[in-house]
DNA sequence: ACCTGCATGTAAGTCGTTACATGATTGA
DNA sequence: TCAATCATGTAACGACTTACATGCAGGT
């Protein structure tokens, strides 16, 4: 058994996009997942063997290779359709910067307001950078048969980090106009 | 020490709005903080404990009796001042509807659909339960110094749901039109 | 008498990160 | 030759959830 049904779903999927070392694995899913997912090294290699073990992956290049790459088999295809029919589990939500707004009395309106300015930066800087891999993804439409459904999850952050700036906007406008201290 | 700063800061911060029973604190959080934020009973009643070993909060009605209100110290409100001011640390994301769809030539279009249709529809439940707090909220204007930072984060969840609708609506409009299975 | 809700805690187990250890290859 | 990058793994630790165990109070 693979550590976590969810981490076995990201491996398994990053193999049926294509074959790669754990490594380009690992970088795949930080460059390409990244802005929804994150798998560590001490994740990815334990998985790796449960499934080759599994017979759901198979290593080419051999555990004394300087580099080996791994491939689906078809039961690895098959395991990987099962996990994506499960039901969503969603992971319980934590998220730090509201933690610290809603005790916005006791951290003080100022540091409110740079919290909010922040955000809203990061989330403009961050709609920039998707807009960008939008733009490139729309270059090589029809490329892979992956292409719509990359496009699904680029559109999720757009439309995140446009709601995440008109928040911070409308926050502040409210915030900087309130009288109390 | 507690067992995280930030348990630790959402134990503070919920005795900051006044005193409790652990057992109201854990309904408070998952009540009043619980869309975007959560913690569990083994979490709560150790860091309780060790809050109270470091002077931080005060038991008022001791282990034995049957219900213990635990009230902030001094010195566990500039410990709380002390981690809200810490930098916001934000978790790695991992968002298991997002995982499925960009595996979505594996799992197939129509459950693709099917997923998106339901993520709209729990997005559009949830706005108007988030509506409907506000609306509570906003009733009770002013009666306590905590009012505006309480709306902040209800705001934040109202945009957010609002963006998950119309990505989910994009995406339906584009993934019904493609003619490929 | 019994069930529900309030209340307190512990223990085991899962999940995941981080740091460490090691070595080959490649380009400057 | 030296640094960076590719590459593979392990071990220790930390965080968090879940299930379990217990008991009182109040209503039906």
């Amino acid at each position: 058994m693979a550590r976590s049904s969810q981490t076995e779903m990201a491996v398994l999927g990053g193999l049926s996009i294509e074959p790669m070392t754990a490594y380009a694995l690992r970088e795949a899913i930080r460059d390409v997942l990244g802005h929804f997912w994150s798998e560590s090294f001490g994740q990815i290699y334990p998985t790796l063997n449960a499934l080759e073990e599994a017979g759901h992956v198979r290593r080419e290049g051999g555990p004394r290779a300087r580099s080996s790459v791994y491939a689906l088999t078809p039961s690895g295809l098959a395991r990987l359709r099962d996990l994506l029919a499960e039901p969503v589990q969603e992971a319980q939500p934590r998220n730090g910067l509201l933690l610290r707004l809603f005790f916005g009395r006791v951290l003080g309106r100022d540091r409110c307001l740079e919290l909010l300015r922040d955000a809203r930066d990061r989330a403009r800087a961050q709609l920039g950078e998707y807009e960008g891999m939008l733009a490139q993804l729309t270059a090589t439409e029809g490329h892979t048969p992956d292409w719509p459904y990359m496009r699904l999850t680029l559109l999720a952050g757009i439309h995140q980090c446009r709601a995440g700036v008109a928040w911070a906007d409308e926050c502040l406008t409210t915030l900087e106009g309130d009288p109390t201290p």
